[in-house]
DNA sequence: CGTTACACTGACGTGAACGTCAACGGCTCT
DNA sequence: AGAGCCGTTGACGTTCACGTCAGTGTAACG
């Protein structure tokens, strides 16, 4: 008898098809404080935040960001009542990347907005070079 | 004397100040065909097409592309009067690396946006705590 | 003509992000 | 108790994107 989501949590086989991903990379990302699920003696259950986190790393990565830049991100969202002056640093580490991240979403309008003219190029000599000639 | 641009086209050492890369970057996108700079026995000359080129090259990075990727998708630009069935898959290609691009724009929307929410909860979590306690 | 300065070609090294493999531990069904 | 199954921990291998270093070439300057 199986539960199958006893509790909220989930263990590694069905993270692995939930997001996709190999047992390895979640060890992996554990290694790297990217993750930290709870621990059954040796064994690994994923809870509803490290799920957030896993989103929202898979995302960063999508975005070129690399798994450092990712954690110290991540570590934003869920330091709540640290000391002051900590939490000023990590906002200030959140505008910088939300800056960065509105960059990139200007870089990339550009970018979407060239190929589609490159693709209308494409169409133009695709569908009237006769006429000319 | 030189004449500092000669007929417009650039030396490794100019091209590394203007882009911020090293020789060795751009000997390496030669090697994997991304760039084809005029050689002059060995050395080379970077054309208007090169630094065009090299430009795609960063922002795809900056995407997280592959540069195997972005070789694909920068060979969509100049791949002008080919044969018809090969422009076609081009096309296919450019289509479906819009689609990418708009996908991930749309996630990066959200990222900014939740990145956006997380600091305004951080600006009432540091602003009114006193009130309650 | 020697030296300086930059450029080139291999060849090997490196860090990030995993993949792969071996050996082990712990359920659970029978 | 034995046989499957995960799951875990090292340890080593791999791919990508370059960095670094040695050796060579060559154009220019004094």
């Amino acid at each position: 008898m199986k539960p199958e989501a006893s509790g909220d949590v989930m263990t590694i086989r069905e993270m692995c098809e939930a997001y996709d991903v190999t047992p390895r990379t979640l060890r992996f990302y554990e290694a790297k404080a990217l993750l930290a699920p709870i621990r059954i003696g040796t064994r690994r259950l994923f809870t509803r935040r490290d799920r957030a986190r896993l989103t929202l790393i898979l995302r960063g990565k999508r975005f070129g960001f690399s798994l450092d830049d990712i954690r110290e991100t991540l570590d934003l969202y869920d330091r709540d009542g640290s000391d002051a002056a900590q939490r000023d640093r990590a906002c200030e580490l959140a505008r910088k990347r939300l800056a960065e991240m509105e960059a990139q979403r200007a870089e990339l309008d550009q970018a979407i907005a060239e190929l589609k003219e490159a693709l209308a190029h494409a169409a133009d000599e695709g569908q009237a070079p006769q006429r000319a000639a």
